[in-house]
DNA sequence: GTCTATAGTTTGATAGAC
DNA sequence: GTCTATCAAACTATAGAC
């Protein structure tokens, strides 16, 4: 754990929100100085270059994810409720991280090598947690046979899209939309009694 | 319908694949000039602005959208049904305009006004067309009683997904996916029996 | 329709005074 | 740590010859 200045602090915010906003590249540096009463050359005193911003942003929220969803994984709740408290977990990280994750989600093609691999191998572990709880799942005949693969990217897909309309002011909690979108993703839209 | 020289083709086809590798800002007319093996002034003699291209690409990708789902959405097939082939339809889209999807669902921030506008108008639209249906299944008594936008979402955001994973040489067709997502999302994917 | 040449901005980043 | 001043490079787009 390294101590990060409240300046620091202020300014990774600060561009969280402009690089979701506007997205990474139409950021500029001046951009970033001017939403903090700055000029652009000030900026160099805390951070090394604009691409460094955008790696602290993106690794940070990775850590989180993990961080989150590797104990419920690792945890011997049923499988069930398991992925369910998984996607619930992972439902929050996005929404206290909204513009965080967005930076994430749609940024990381910017990254430098070998950042960018690092990233993508991070993403695969990840995809990986999900994978294997379907996989014992499926042992246990409690999911159907559909491709491991192919139901991890289906929940992710449908959950990491929240980064785009959850609003914390809305009429539903974090923690209710996570188990609205487990409950649709598990049980189907289709009425069965 | 407007006669589209075969240069202004290959000019946009190659803006579909940049634009979505490196994503839009990150593509200078000069690597698109370069990839077409002219220089980047000979582009302007087809194209009134970078932008102009990015407008075409969203608008004609919105268009096969529109066109392939909104009959499906007005025959007179039972809810359940309907609602598959629409998501069957809506993949088999997004399969074989990969480029030109990619483009459409991460790109539109960089459009100007008011194409923008006009851009979340149909966006919203289309997502109309899903809603209604899945309101009729609910009416039926034939879905469950989630909230209608969410589930139109949640559903095109694992469907729209599909845009970064599908390889039409891998072992599924675009209809086979589009009826896997279908089978997932509106059954789940718990074993019920 | 394609070229060379270039105008006019904007960009990320640095130097050096305070 | 913040400023002013500035650099070198990249950008979109245009002018005008062929």
């Amino acid at each position: 754990m390294k101590a990060v200045s409240e300046r620091k602090q202020q300014i990774t915010s600060t561009a969280e929100r402009l690089f979701n906003q506007k997205g990474y590249l139409a950021t500029s540096v001046r951009d970033l100085a001017e939403a903090l009463g700055i000029e652009a050359a000030s900026l160099y005193s805390h951070v090394q270059s604009k691409e460094e911003l955008l790696w602290s942003i993106a690794d940070r929220c990775a850590d989180e994810f993990f961080d989150a969803v590797r104990p419920i994984a690792e945890s011997n709740l049923h499988t069930q409720q398991k992925l369910t408290e998984m996607i619930v977990a992972h439902v929050m990280v996005i929404t206290r991280n909204q513009d965080a994750s967005a930076v994430f989600f749609r940024e990381w093609k910017h990254l430098s090598e070998p950042q960018k691999s690092q990233y993508a191998q991070r993403q695969s572990d990840y995809e990986g947690i999900f994978k294997a709880v379907i996989r014992k799942g499926m042992e246990e005949n409690l999911f159907k046979n559909f491709d491991e693969g192919f139901s991890a990217r289906t929940i992710l897909s449908a959950i990491n899209w929240t980064h785009t309309w959850y609003r914390p002011d809305g009429e539903w909690t974090a923690r209710q939309v996570g188990e609205h979108l487990s409950g649709f993703l598990l049980n189907g839209l289709i009425r069965t009694i």
